[in-house]
DNA sequence: CTGTCAATAGTTATCATACAGATTTTCGGT
DNA sequence: ACCGAAAATCTGTATGATAACTATTGACAG
């Protein structure tokens, strides 16, 4: 750890978080393992030329990061690093097709299911909102708007007529990342009225089967649906 | 905030931490919206009967939590509370059926996906890792040990089978709250001889499909096994 | 009355010094 | 070799001071 902290580098802020940023650089770079002792206060100050005011608050930060724990009379040991919490399903490349099929894939084996459980669970008012999400699809196609806000409704109003809240759950986790047009807003495989109108009849069958009470029907229009949207995307695959 | 740190209190940590704690408090109560300015250090300090020196490292932890922003010469702000990220799947309620059988539904959604997946695009490697976790379910089984790790690992072998990072992420994410013998150790829906060897036998029937490379039989063979798992756990629902 | 500038007051950032309390190391005695 | 005491080391806290920055106030000119 030899590092000293550019002191005339405004820009990488004050003195404190220039010491607990180097101080955090050593930890993820190896230097330290866990339980290993930093070395005391006065030598960090010493190394990096600030006074041990400094160093303590760095490590008060560090502290704070669940990074290290100070004892005192003993020293300051490095503890496990905890994993930082990340969501799933949230670094799709929207530049490489084959990370946006795979997500699609995914998130067809879910939502067959759902349009399956909605057409058996689904209460008239959920019945109703399903309705209105896809009536508001229509309206977006019809007004030349974009779609993807509209479609990620009805797919989320779906979701929920399960009642089945880890349905929901899914739906917000991936949230519009998996809606075709969100994901493709420049090269979409087609913007043209025919694909619109095919996407809106896919809904209408699904919409159909569900307010029907068909688990099947609402889960092959449903697998049709996205099956197409996956062909689609496969067909861009051989034309790039 | 008229918090007076409890100075003889040994186990609440040392005076940084009481005030940084009394800080976090004051924040997370409403008493400061966000981009108010909390009191000056000295007044802090006055406040808590503490030095200048035990609030700054109070603030510094704080600033290293996203909490404030100090601005040299203006005070201390307060920050936009960010979202702790948390993941997804992960808050079943062991002692409620509802919530075990929830999450089974869409783990059941994904993985008899999967398993057809894997039927068509298994390497031989991944293949032969399926038969090894398989097997090692077996000799779980037959030595009377608890079968929740091989079984979680047996499914998520099949889940990498599918070559499409998604599914495996999916697994990764659910752990193994969704294994039932994980889930319910105690309470399980019976771990006589005869529900383990018709567990066996599930599997051994979803991974021969695979092997097979028959797609719809693996589908088959998963759901049937995984509906089994919520036949069982609904019937503990009438039980109860 | 409005705008500008300088002075003042207030605030954070850093440094230095000192002491207290806890832990670790060293040394001497048995 | 083992134990206990002393010394050394280390963190936790307090105090005082200075530097750099911001906000406020008052005076003055147009």
């Amino acid at each position: 750890m030899n590092l000293q902290h550019p002191r005339n580098d405004k820009g990488a802020g004050t003195l404190v978080i220039q010491v607990a940023n180097a101080l955090r650089s050593a930890l993820s770079s190896g230097d330290y393992a866990v339980g290993d002792k930093l070395p005391s206060e006065a030598r960090i100050a010493e190394t990096h030329g600030v006074s041990r005011t400094v160093v303590r608050e760095a490590i008060a930060s560090l502290r704070s990061d669940g990074l290290v724990e100070p004892r005192r009379g003993a020293g300051v040991f490095v503890l496990e690093p905890t994993e930082p919490a990340t969501l799933p399903f949230q670094n799709v490349d929207h530049a490489r097709l084959s990370s946006i099929i795979a997500l699609l894939e995914l998130r067809s084996a879910v939502e067959v299911e759902a349009a399956g459980l909605a057409a058996v669970r689904r209460s008239p008012a959920q019945e109703e909102a399903i309705f209105e999400f896809h009536r508001a699809v229509g309206q977006c196609i019809a007004e030349g708007k974009p779609t993807s806000t509209a479609d990620f409704a009805l797919h989320t109003a779906i979701a929920d007529a399960t009642n089945n809240p880890r349905f929901s759950e899914f739906l917000r986790v991936i949230g519009q990342n998996a809606i075709p047009r969100a994901a493709l807003s420049s090269t979409d495989p087609g913007s043209s009225k025919s694909y619109l109108e095919q996407l809106h009849l896919e809904h209408a069958n699904i919409v159909t089967a569900i307010s029907d009470g068909d688990a099947e029907a609402a889960r092959e229009a449903m697998r049709v649906h996205l099956q197409g949207s996956q062909r689609r995307y496969r067909a861009l695959l051989q034309t790039t």
